[in-house]
RNA sequence: GUGGAUGUAGCUCAGUUGGUUAGAGCGCCUGGUUGUGGCCCAGGAGGCCGUCGGUUCAAAUCCGAUCUUCCACC
């Protein structure tokens, strides 16, 4: 178990690395879909395996709420509930509990709160996450914190990153499987002091790895990058880091040459069920439009997915205008394989040195 | 043929006792969507109100003719 770095780009903080887990190894960059409810929209694992996906996202809230946790300990875990023997990576809950529910009262032991399905109360801190997670059974936890909201003030944001560095030195005293990585979160909204001691104190606790959360919550785009060079430095070198719910393609690519391993995102699949396909230049054509009625042509040109050498923008349109499920599947599938074989395109190019010009030429097509 | 109904945006329809630049839903076009509620949000384009004539200061609205479509009867 644990984090290998192969190859380090001479220009930039980008590493091309390995993480091993009990489940298989994970090359680094990785983008990694997202499975919150036990399942990664209208993907089977079958197809997620074809698309090379190395490792997928499950999350604390959604299935503490459904199915809950007997069903899946009577399951035995995750893995065995959703038939997906890759790694997994869980969320905290302490996202969801802050993005999607209501009534939430926050004490020093974690956050009471009502379900955003049915009202119905809960209580989720450090502790209950933990155990959860352990139930789950997933590869990679990841500690209870809070996402600060964009914008808050300096006091705020102190507080918020504060109380999340206590939760995540209770989620650390936790006792996990055998083989399970525990992650930190740095916290400290946009205030380049607040997230240096933020990993200062995560580096202090000791994690498997590292994540920056608290981005891509409505700041500009620069800010998110400024955060980012503000914080991986004060990262351990020789753990992973991840950039928790980020993001675009052209971010993926600037946040790799900023030291970032690992992402998870819903846009490409989000995008993809909203009917926005991705073309190779990075850009998005909404499907559902009018003027693709009557284009035969593949959704890309340059690609080589299932949808792309077997289907039509005309078809797709259809399958979206009439409502049909395979829409919605293929898109998916097509944005997927896009966003995967970037992130195998950076490793590739970091491999042979040529990360930098990458950076700079790939969204060119 | 007779009687009744109908005609307003691409589609389905609202438009009160005549009163400023005629509305809605869907569709269409532009944006947005970042640790997932198969959505949603914000803008925009588009109408000689079937046609012709009349009444009136003023007509989608009242009157006449005519055409369209539908129903009933013969």
């Amino acid at each position: 178990m644990g984090f290998k770095i192969l190859k380090k780009c001479p220009d930039t903080r980008a590493r091309r690395g390995v993480l091993t887990t009990p489940h298989g190894e994970i090359n680094t960059p990785i983008f990694m879909p997202v499975g919150t409810r036990a399942s990664v929209k209208a993907m089977s694992p079958e197809e997620l395996v074809k698309l090379n996906a190395e490792v997928i996202l499950g999350n604390t809230y959604h299935l503490f709420l459904k199915p809950g946790m007997e069903i899946i300990g009577k399951a035995r875990g995750l893995h065995k509930f959703m038939a997906w023997d890759r790694p997994i990576l869980t969320d905290s809950g302490g996202f969801q509990v802050f993005s999607l529910s209501s009534l939430r009262k926050i004490t020093e032991k974690g956050v009471h709160f009502a379900s955003h399905i049915d009202g119905s109360r809960f209580f989720l801190g450090p502790e209950e996450s933990m155990s959860i997670q352990r139930t789950l059974g997933s590869d990679i936890v990841m500690a209870f914190d809070e996402c600060t909201p964009y914008p808050s003030d300096y006091k705020t944001a102190e507080k918020s990153m504060l109380q999340t560095t206590r939760w995540e030195a209770v989620s650390r005293d936790q006792k996990l499987n055998d083989g399970q990585q525990l992650f930190g979160i740095v916290q400290g909204s946009m205030y380049k002091d607040l997230r240096e001691q933020s990993a200062k104190s995560l580096v202090e606790i000791g994690f498997e790895g590292y994540a920056i959360g608290g981005l891509s919550v409505g700041e500009p785009e620069d800010t998110m990058f400024e955060v980012l060079d503000w914080t991986v430095p004060h990262l351990p070198e020789e753990k992973p880091h991840y950039l928790m719910g980020v993001g675009t393609p052209k971010q993926l690519v600037e946040s790799v040459a900023r030291g970032i391993d690992m992402f998870d995102c819903v846009i490409p699949t989000r995008l993809a069920r909203h009917g926005s396909a991705y073309l190779s230049n990075g850009t998005t054509i909404p499907i559902k439009a009018g003027r693709y009625s009557n284009d035969f042509a593949p959704v890309d040109e340059n690609c080589d997915c299932y949808c792309c050498r077997n289907f039509s923008r005309a078809y797709i349109r259809h399958l979206f205008s009439v409502g049909e499920i395979l829409g919605m599947r293929l898109l998916t599938l097509h944005n997927l394989y896009y966003f995967i074989n970037l992130m195998r395109k950076i490793r590739d190019s970091l491999e042979t040195g040529a990360f930098a010009e990458f950076r700079k030429t790939c969204f060119n097509s």
